[in-house]
RNA sequence: GCCCGGGUGGCGGAAUUGGCAGACGCUCAGGACUUAAAAUCCUGUGACCGUUUUCGGUCGUGCGGGUUCGAGUCCCGCCCCGGGCACCA
């Protein structure tokens, strides 16, 4: 037989695979189900790297275990393709997105089929096929058909709250009677409690891309897609009202199979606060603040505003702002070049905040305001305090508002001190001690006529009952999500189905004018006003509509012009975010060609509701608030809408962990290249482009400040000594020793395609899985690659033969065992058996081991097991063909490519191996008969001796006190006690 | 600053429930095959000490303490690394 040559069989195989369908998965069938999937990728310009498939390996040895369990597994796989990066390209490049997307997925897709992924092509789905995106429109309506019933604690259609309206079960927001209103009137109330609803709301503007950005695609004040500046304008966006569901969203994460950190960081993103809304009287009004320490009430000295608070408009006929300073109001209140009245303060001062940007605010936060010459009344003791607006108090966040306590809040502190506003300590500490200002801890209340002497929790449960009574505050929870915003001027995204009406209300389009299609446009670029680009769209832009169904509530049909009693209309012209096709797709997959219904209802029901959701979800960390909150809400909102049956999407989820680029050396020198020990180096380097295009990086020499530049030192120069790593000429030079994440500017990426050519896809496979734990970031190293083909390439010598090395696989044909198609003689088939015996019982701990492993996810201890049975099949003179193809069913969801080619030869079959029932194992040939016990005395190991597995303690001991090495260990010292693991160790514990 | 996760040979890692620390792989060294090299196969590879081969001993899982017959694993205190959040009242 031929030597390994993974580039002749893994071409072979995959067409196999392919043409005869072997892994199509059933909609519906009497077999349990298991649901693995992927997180979908974004088919960028660049291709897979190596750690694509890391997470898709995981899942497929998943997913051909689970088939080979008995399982009808659903492993697909689709494309996130909507989104900035192929938009930015196709500008740059003058080709329509389209055309980019559709390259970079052929490239995807043939890059993964390479693989030889199991994955059923057939469900294959693409977030930028209208048959596709009609149904995340088709969601947008629901969402906008939508309304959260607090008292329910769920989501329900828009019609039942017209009919509570209409019935007087609950009254409108703002004292307006229902019945009165006109049909404008109530689609115009009805938008307040839709999910998808329209808010003029200062935004992220980021100039550089010609979009809005959501707060999570802003890191650091800068775009998370290419790093640009992003300012904050006010501009009228589509929202998503998550925060609706923020109480769902945080219950539901406690049933799910997640880390606990993963779920710590939901609950942080989403961030629930317990506390109290308290109401104080300014200016004829009320001003309600939200505080989470109601019981420093009595130690609140002043109040601060957001800037965009709607109490310090300055616009229209009801500014309360007094129009001169009250007498006495110090100097340093006014504003930074003292103001002549405190509208010209306060129009200053935001205008000053809204030139700042998010980075900036969040860079510099010494504290800024300014007085508002207005006055509030504190309820509890009628205290007079001033009111200030300061841009650290965030206008989304709460009220807009706080009451300021600056004896036990930090910020309030140094804005207090600043101001030179008094500070009226109202919580000491519980153990007695010095109280240092601020206090933020809890105490005991004092100064606090009605909570004096309770301890912190005390004192605010009873003063949230004495303002509930009063009337003048509540207890209350709060969330720091806010509602996602939910569109972008962009042109490669879902259009909204939404057209607006001439009076200025919003209607969504009927179902059968879904999919509203993206125009196709040459022109697609930003225009730099904060236009979406399809206003560049012409005709698309305006339509005539008919309203059908019920007039409060109708949908939108578009009709040509002049049909009777059609409104001209004007076409939302924002697009939806990437997330919103990443939302759904996994219920997409189910029924990936229905044209009539997102998923047919009874498929849905088979693959989502026992047990619940998707069984296994992987994909990295990035996603881990973004995505995965997104999907949930709309799962939720789905499941509330009565069209998925489980409550969560995502059961058990993983994330792989990131992998890094080879492990690297690097050398700082200074301007005479003279090498400087990193023990003189700033460890924050920073990079910039070198002369030869290649990027420099560059730090600084501690002792001196002088600019030190990198170089890359071979492995073969350096020695580890201990934590850190020198070079071998000169120790005492330490060398910086560490793996980087991978990306194109350090040039450590490696191509999965090259790994392939070198070594093939089994081997790609193969090493992803045993570099170490799915979870944990690991460095790649081609030499590890190289490591497991070696492997392979001893599997197949021992199963396949090579030229000079014959097959020695015995078979058992009608009573009489061959080798190379000659028979046996006696002595030889008592041999063979004597050496098929002896492989017995590894070979069942193997089959236990690999299951066990694969269940737990534990990929690498589960090779490592079939490599250490490889090791035992280079002596035997013959190798039991049963036996054989049991290890390469084990093989086959790691291998696959290999496994199905052993299969052939070993059985000269036509069948894919993946038909065969996954081997079972005896736990009675997992044990051995006897045992090397290791024997401790006092702990300490002092020898070994065998023993039969099945003795008694008894027996075991008697055995041990026997033995020579252990009697000349014990010395003669009296055993105080023993104990005898069973099969594991004994400890003879003795005086001394 | 706050909240998570993690520190085990030269390297990636293993030890599933408190019970033989270092499985498996890489690297390196020696040997076989070869005219030679590569590939392949075999042997060894935590540190230190003694015998200087067989063998035996001591130490050893970031550091310091504790619990236990027994600790990589549990508890307390520190150090370092990675990740997340960060004016959220």
């Amino acid at each position: 037989m031929a030597a390994y040559n993974p580039a002749s069989i893994e071409p072979k195989w995959q067409k196999f695979w392919l043409e005869h369908n072997t892994f199509a998965t059933e909609s519906i069938s009497t077999k349990p189900k298991y649901y693995v999937l992927d997180m979908f990728p974004y088919p960028s310009g660049e291709g897979l790297h190596v750690g694509h498939p890391e997470g898709y390996t995981a899942t497929d040895i998943v997913a051909r275990y689970k088939r080979a369990r008995g399982f009808n597994v659903m492993h697909p796989m689709g494309w996130d393709a909507f989104g900035l990066p192929a938009e930015q390209y196709a500008i740059k490049t003058d080709t329509h997105p389209s055309v980019v997307t559709r390259k970079n997925i052929q490239r995807f897709r043939s890059q993964l089929q390479a693989i030889g992924f199991s994955y059923d092509w057939q469900r294959q789905v693409d977030t930028t096929d209208p048959g596709y995106y009609r149904w995340t429109q088709w969601i947008f309506t629901l969402l906008h058909d939508t309304w959260f019933d607090d008292r329910q604690n769920r989501g329900r259609p828009i019609s039942e709250l017209i009919e509570e309206f209409s019935s007087g079960r609950r009254q409108p927001a703002d004292g307006v009677q229902w019945k009165t209103l006109s049909d404008a009137d109530r689609r115009r109330i009805l938008e307040k409690y839709r999910l998808a609803y329209q808010l003029e709301a200062p935004v992220n503007w980021c100039p550089a891309l010609g979009t809005v950005l959501a707060n999570e695609e802003v890191i650091d004040g800068k775009s998370e897609v290419g790093g640009f500046p992003v300012e904050r304008r006010p501009m009228r966006q589509w929202m998503l009202r998550i925060t609706a569901y923020a109480r769902r969203l945080l219950d539901g994460l406690a049933a799910l199979e997640w880390s606990e950190s993963l779920k710590l960081m939901q609950r942080n993103w989403i961030g629930e606060s317990q506390g109290a809304r308290v109401r104080f009287a300014v200016a004829g009004e009320h001003l309600e603040v939200f505080t989470t320490r109601p019981d420093t009430l009595f130690g609140v000295t002043y109040m601060v505003l957001a800037p965009e608070h709607p109490l310090v408009n300055l616009c229209g006929p009801d500014v309360k702002i007094p129009a001169a300073w009250p007498a006495g109001t110090p100097e340093t209140w006014r504003g930074q070049n003292p103001a002549p009245t405190p509208r010209a303060a306060i129009a200053a001062y935001q205008l000053a905040t809204a030139a700042r940007s998010e980075r900036q605010r969040q860079e510099d936060t010494r504290k800024t305001g300014v007085f508002t010459g207005l006055y509030a009344v504190n309820p509890v003791n009628g205290d007079s305090i001033p009111v200030f607006i300061s841009d650290y108090v965030l206008a989304g966040y709460g009220t807009g508002a706080i009451m300021a306590v600056p004896a036990h809040d930090e910020r309030d502190f140094e804005f207090a001190q600043l101001f030179g506003l008094p500070i009226r300590p109202v919580v000491r500490p519980a153990d007695g001690a010095e109280p240092k200002l601020p206090l933020t801890e809890g105490g005991i209340a004092f100064n606090s006529p009605w909570i004096d002497g309770l301890a912190t929790d005390e004192a605010k449960n009873k003063i949230c009952e004495i303002l509930e009574s009063k009337g003048i505050g509540s207890r209350e929870v709060t969330y720091r999500i806010r509602d996602w915003l939910f569109s972008r001027q962009r042109y490669w995204g879902e259009p909204f189905p939404i057209v607006h009406l001439p009076d200025g209300t919003t209607v969504a389009l009927a179902d059968d004018e879904l999919p509203l299609r993206l125009p196709e446009m040459t022109d697609f670029k930003p225009t730099q006003t904060m236009e979406p680009p399809l206003s560049k769209a012409g005709a698309w832009c305006h339509v005539h509509v008919q309203l059908i169904g019920p007039a409060e509530n109708p949908r939108a049909r578009v009709v040509p012009p002049g049909t009777a009693g059609a409104i001209a209309a004007r076409r939302e012209l924002n697009t939806m975010p990437q997330w919103a096709g990443s939302c759904w797709y996994y219920l997409r997959y189910l029924d990936p060609h229905n044209t009539g219904a997102l998923c047919d209802p009874a498929v849905e029901k088979y693959w989502m509701s026992s047990p619940a959701g998707v069984d296994m979800y992987v994909g990295g960390a990035e996603h881990a608030v973004l995505h995965l909150l997104y999907a949930r809400f709309w799962h939720q909102v789905l499941f509330d809408r009565g069209l998925v049956s489980s409550p969560e999407p995502f059961r058990k989820l993983i994330n792989q962990g990131l992998i890094l680029g080879e492990a690297e050396y690097t050398l700082f020198r200074d301007a005479a290249g003279k090498p400087v020990s990193m023990d003189d180096v700033d460890p924050e380097w920073t990079s910039r482009p070198g002369s030869d295009g290649k990027v420099q990086f560059v730090s600084r020499r501690r002792s001196d400040g002088a600019e030190v530049y990198a170089s890359p030192v071979e492995p073969d120069q350096v020695e580890r000594r201990g934590d850190v790593a020198v070079l071998k000429t000169e120790p005492e030079i330490r060398v910086d020793a560490r793996s980087f994440k991978m990306s194109k500017s350090r040039g450590n990426v490696v191509n999965p395609d090259d790994v392939i050519r070198d070594y093939g896809a089994d081997s790609l496979r193969l090493f992803e899985m045993f570099m170490g734990p799915l979870e944990q970031v690991k460095p790649w190293s081609m030499a590890g690659v190289e490591g497991v083909y070696r492997f392979l390439g001893r599997v197949w010598r021992h199963l396949a033969g090579a030229a000079d090395f014959p097959s020695r696989i015995v078979e058992h044909r009608s009573g009489r065992y061959y080798l190379r198609g000659q028979p046996l003689n006696e002595e030889q088939t008592r041999a063979a058996l004597e050496e098929r015996e002896s492989l017995l019982r590894p070979l069942h701990r193997t089959i236990r081991k690999v299951t066990q492993d694969i269940e737990r996810l534990s990929f690498n201890t589960a090779i490592s097991a079939m490599m250490e049975f490889n090791n035992l099949l280079g002596k035997p003179e013959t190798l039991d063909r049963d036996q054989m193809l049991t290890f390469v069913r084990l093989l086959e969801p790691f291998a696959p490519h290999m496994a199905e080619e052993l299969h052939q030869i070993l059985t000269g079959a036509a069948r894919s191996l993946t038909e065969l029932p996954w081997p079972e194992y005896d736990e009675s040939l997992c044990a051995d008969d006897t045992v090397d016990l290791p024997v401790q005395i006092n702990g300490k190991l002092a020898g070994r001796v065998m023993i039969d597995a099945g003795w008694a303690d008894g027996e075991v001991l008697a055995r041990v006190l026997a033995d020579e090495r252990i009697q000349s260990r014990l010395a003669g010292r009296p055993m105080k006690k023993h104990i005898y693991v069973k099969g594991r160790m004994l400890n003879l514990v003795v005086q001394g």
